[in-house]
Formats: C-alpha cells, sequence, structure tokens
DNA sequence: AACTAAAGCAACCGCAGTCCA
DNA sequence: TTGGACTGCGGTTGCTTTAGT
C-alpha cells in the first residue's frame, strides 16, 4: 500500500519524476548535493541519537532536508562502516560471482561486501562490470554468452520459474535437473533461519547439495558452513573462466 | 584553448513490504 | 482486519568530471 503522505509522490505513476514529492514540495526543503555543513550535521545528529525515524530527523536535528535525503546520505555516505574508494579486485570477483546468482540484488550483494553499499554497488556494476562483461561477449544479465542470453532467459520465463529475479542460468548445483530452491538459498544467504532440508554448498570443485541442520531451528548465522559457503564465493574458481581473460 | 561527448556517481523517484495502533 | 506511517529497494536521472578532437 502506499501511503500518500510518504516522501513520494502520490498523485500518479504517470507523473514520471515531474516536480518534487509531498514531502519534499515546500521551498524550504534543498535539494541536490550536500555540503560538508549539512554533513556535519547530520552526522553529529545520527551517532548521537542513533538511526531511525527519517521523516521527522530533519526537524529534529536542524536540517533543511528530506527524512529520504537524510537517510540516503547517511546510508550511502556518511555512516563510519562506509569504506571509500575503488573496488579491490576481489571485491569485483565477489560482486560478479553474486550478481550471477541473484541478479540484480543490491542489497543482498552489498550486505555480502564489508564497506560497500547497494548504490556503489549498483553504480558500479552499470558503469563497469556490466560493459565488461558486453565486451568479452557475455550477457551481463545472464552471465551466458550474448547470442543465446535473450533467448533462454525468455524460455526460462516461459517454463513459469517461480524465482523472479536471480540469475535463471545458475545451474542446479548437483547437476539433477531438479528445481533449485531460490527461497531456501537466500535465506541462507540472508543469514537468517531457515527448514529446507538441504541447501547448496560450495567448494573449490563445484557445487553440491549438503544436508543441513537448519532443520533443528538453528540459525544458519551461526553455522559454519555458512561461512565456509561465502569464503568460498571469494576464493573458488566456479564461473570464473567466463569472465576473466 | 575551446568545445563536445562520454563516463562516473550522488541523489532522486516510485513502489512494495513491514510495523503498529 | 484495516489502513496510515515508516523504511528500504531497485531503477533512473542529471550534474560533474574527464577524455577526445
Amino acid at each position: 500500500m502506499r501511503n500518500p503522505s510518504s516522501c513520494s509522490s502520490s498523485s500518479s505513476s504517470t507523473l514520471k519524476r515531474k516536480g518534487p514529492t509531498p514531502c519534499c514540495t515546500k521551498d524550504s526543503v534543498k535539494r541536490g548535493p550536500w555540503t560538508a555543513e549539512e554533513d556535519a550535521i547530520l552526522s553529529n545528529y545520527v551517532q548521537k541519537e542513533g538511526e531511525g525515524k527519517w521523516r521527522t530527523l530533519p526537524q529534529r536535528a536542524g536540517l533543511l532536508r528530506c527524512g529520504k535525503s537524510c537517510r540516503l546520505r547517511w546510508m550511502n555516505y556518511l555512516r563510519p562502516s562506509v569504506k571509500r574508494g575503488a573496488i579491490a579486485a576481489d571485491e569485483e570477483d565477489l560482486i560478479l560471482r553474486l550478481h550471477r546468482l541473484l541478479g540484480n540484488r543490491w542489497s543482498l550483494i552489498a550486505g555480502r561486501i564489508p564497506g560497500r553499499t547497494d548504490n556503489e554497488i549498483k553504480n558500479y556494476w552499470n558503469t563497469h562490470l556490466s560493459k565488461k562483461l558486453i565486451g568479452q561477449g557475455i550477457d551481463p544479465r545472464t552471465h551466458k554468452p550474448l547470442e543465446n542470453g535473450v533467448q533462454e532467459h525468455a524460455i526460462h520465463v516461459a517454463e513459469g520459474n517461480p524465482n523472479p529475479n536471480p540469475n535463471p542460468n545458475f545451474p542446479n548445483p548437483n547437476g539433477s535437473g531438479e528445481q533449485f530452491n531460490y527461497e531456501c538459498f537466500e535465506s541462507y544467504l540472508e543469514g537468517i533461519e531457515v527448514d529446507c532440508g538441504e541447501i547448496w554448498k560450495s567448494t573449490g570443485e563445484g557445487f553440491f547439495v549438503d544436508q543441513m541442520e537448519c532443520n533443528e531451528g538453528k540459525s544458519v548465522e551461526e553455522n559454519d558452513e555458512i561461512f565456509g559457503f561465502l569464503n568460498s564465493l571469494m576464493n573458488d574458481d566456479v564461473g570464473l573462466h567466463e569472465i576473466k581473460e
């Protein structure tokens, strides 16, 4: 449901980017790039009072900004944990691997790359990695050779695959041809409790099915398998032959 | 040096999901 | 159960910087 008073346009989806949104319509609300003073005010306030209640934060902090803009500025730039600087080669590898598994789920991908934000990864993907893949003849959407990518994706959708976003071409890890359990896999990646009965994991030699203890109600955060899996994403060579050289 | 095109990236937008009274 | 308030996500825009002519 949409919230008419929230920081978004309530009138019509046909009005594409035509004018400010309701909570940002006041002339007193500033837009555009943030100044150093604004950054300092926001940073000091959030570090003192904590995150949350973004809608009312500008007034409380004394900022002439939309709450949504404050949240974005904090999350993408001011948070102490945000890492600045160029994306390292190992981070790039990890982005490629995660995108291959998850598709455009930038937030989920960012959650697995310490210090990087979803916006940063999204921008990096759109400006660097997608072009790099295209230059190598690989469809950045499917991670398959360009001449087949569109057609195979269409077939995948036509077959009614329930997974809406992640890469449709990610192989069933055990090669059995069975439906890949994306919901389980995503829960697994998100570090939440799952009751899947089985889960995919990776080794240096590829993926295989591993019977998990998840059925016992144990948080997968506590499970070493998680870290083994994620480490393998960083280290193994699965799929890398497609994007290197 | 001046101009144009392309690239990079911060910020904005609409929408959906969740929370809670 | 309902609906308003709030948060977070992914897509997109447009400003700034850089490269090319």
